[in-house]
RNA sequence: GUGGAUAUAGUUCAAUCGGUAGAGCACCAGAUUGUGGUUCUGGGUGUUGCGGGUUCAAGUCCCGUUAUCCACCCCA
């Protein structure tokens, strides 16, 4: 008995099984689609960038988690932890060969070495979508857009996307006198959803005093319509600024295109990245708020300011595709019952071997998913692979129909037969049964 | 990374005080049908996550380890 290996996978990494991974990629597919209806265009970059381009202006947060070490070359290398990091690199270095404003997706995956809970893995796929080369409304209001449609496109129902704008809670904070603690408080205000005003309070008067907090407290809690909270929040930090009239105009347009009800102004949405300047945006399921985020972003106007001297303004969102699937495995709204294949040719007579072969060929080129089966089995070894791989056709060929130049098609969810056809019209019964 | 809970067949679960692992479903083999859902016969398919320890004896008790879930942290 030799030694063998346990075929074990790392913590927070997974081995994706077909039925899994055929709705993987349609919904890699349907999201695809969506960016392209908008004029996106797909790019990759390596999954391996030296650490100082990643870590350029990271926080101390991704810092520990980020998967690093030295590649035989003696390089301090580092496995991408996001999309956008690499995208802001690719930029400043693609910068002669690219038209702004320059639009693009990635899916793709990525690695934290974080500690892994339900929907929260160490290795798993982002969609991202950015725009950059512009810093306007009409930018910050078309990620919203892709953002809804794509949700929209996976038939997730009841969403809504809290937004909200750095810029403003900047002004903001700076008006209170206490921009220097601005990163701690960005950390403690993200939370408020989670652990309450209460708990926010007690950790902001640690950090500042009792009556900052409570002013911040008021700030992040504002109530009431999109317009109401937006003037709240001008009120609060000393009058109108950039952000708030940007937002005042990015709410026009949505007025504009009737989904204003989609979005929510949050102000307690901050996001935990630093690099964000501008807009900033979550997205919740109403029936799965402990899920957290399924699609989050915003703008970064300096991000690539670190690898170029040249401006390039971005604002972007990424889709968290596999915690969006645990949403949707949730919701009941994914289809996990999917087959590739649409019949099998079942291997009846070792005679007519080469005919199975030529009749699967005539399907294929008739747009039909056809396999045959490997080899000569009983026929209920047959129907049980069929069913096994959910494949809804069944077609029988022995010696009358070869004889006749015919099939037997048999309908193997509803076990109706359709004896003695011809090809032609084996491929209507078959092909007309498309979902 | 820290703290807590959990880990038994493909699956859902059981196993008393520590006494040598069992049930449903699923599955496999065979019989019978040119068409698998019925029927008949036969089969338990297991390194009790992994590695140690205590004991005459460990799924059960102890230690370690790995993974999963939950909380913190952070985020998608």
């Amino acid at each position: 008995m030799p030694n063998l290996v346990q075929p074990k996978v790392l913590k927070g990494f997974r081995d994706f099984l077909p039925e899994t991974e055929i709705s993987r990629k349609e919904i890699q597919t349907t999201l695809e689609n969506t960016f392209k209806s908008f004029g996106m265009v797909p790019i990759d970059t390596p999954i391996l960038e030296y650490t100082e381009v990643l870590l350029g202006k990271g926080s101390g947060e991704t810092d520990k988690q980020i998967y690093r070490f030295q590649d035989h070359g003696k390089r301090d290398v580092a496995m991408r932890f996001d999309l956008t990091v690499p995208f802001a690199r690719f930029m400043a270095a693609n910068l002669n060969n690219l038209y702004l404003p320059f639009k693009r997706y990635h899916i793709s995956k990525v690695w934290r070495g974080e500690n892994t809970q339900r929907g929260r893995y160490r290795e798993f796929t982002q969609c991202d979508f950015d725009i950059v080369g512009v810093d306007s409304p009409e930018a910050d209001f078309e990620i919203l857009s892709i953002m809804y449609e794509s949700l929209t496109a996976l038939g997730i129902p009841d969403i809504h996307i809290h937004i909200s704008h750095r810029g403003i809670f900047n002004a903001f904070l700076e008006y209170l006198g206490v921009k220097e603690n601005s990163a701690e408080i960005l950390r403690i205000v993200d939370k408020l959803a989670k652990i309450g005003e209460e708990k926010v309070l007690e950790q902001l008067e640690e950090l500042t005093n009792k009556e900052k907090a409570s002013k911040i407290l008021e700030y992040i809690s504002a109530d009431g319509s999109f317009d109401e909270i937006l003037s709240k929040l001008e009120e609060l930090s000393g009058g109108p600024t950039e952000g708030s009239k940007r937002l005042g105009t990015i709410r026009k347009m949505m007025l504009n295109c009737g989904i204003e009800d989609l979005f929510i102004l949050n102000p307690s949405i901050t996001r935990g990245l630093d690099y964000y300047t501008g807009i900033v945006y979550e997205t919740f399921l109403d029936e799965l708020p402990a899920i957290g985020s399924v699609c989050s972003g915003g703008r970064y106007n300096n991000l690539a300011s670190i690898y170029s001297k040249t401006e390039m303004p971005g604002v972007g969102s990424s889709i968290g595709l596999d915690r969006l699937m645990a949403a949707l495995e949730e919701l009941g709204v994914s289809s996990s019952k999917k087959s590739l294949t649409k019949v099998l040719i079942m291997n009846m007579d070792d005679s007519l071997k080469g005919h199975y072969f030529n009749i699967a060929a005539k399907l294929r080129k008739a747009g039909i998913n056809t396999e045959v089966f490997l080899e000569q089995k009983k026929m209920k070894n047959q129907f049980t692979f069929a069913e096994r791989k959910n494949i809804p056709f069944a077609i029988i060929i022995g010696e009358d129909e070869y004889k006749e130049n015919k099939v037997s098609v048999k309908n193997l969810e509803t076990r109706e037969n359709f004896n003695m056809t011809n090809i032609e019209d084996a491929i209507k019964i078959i092909g007309g049964n498309k979902e």
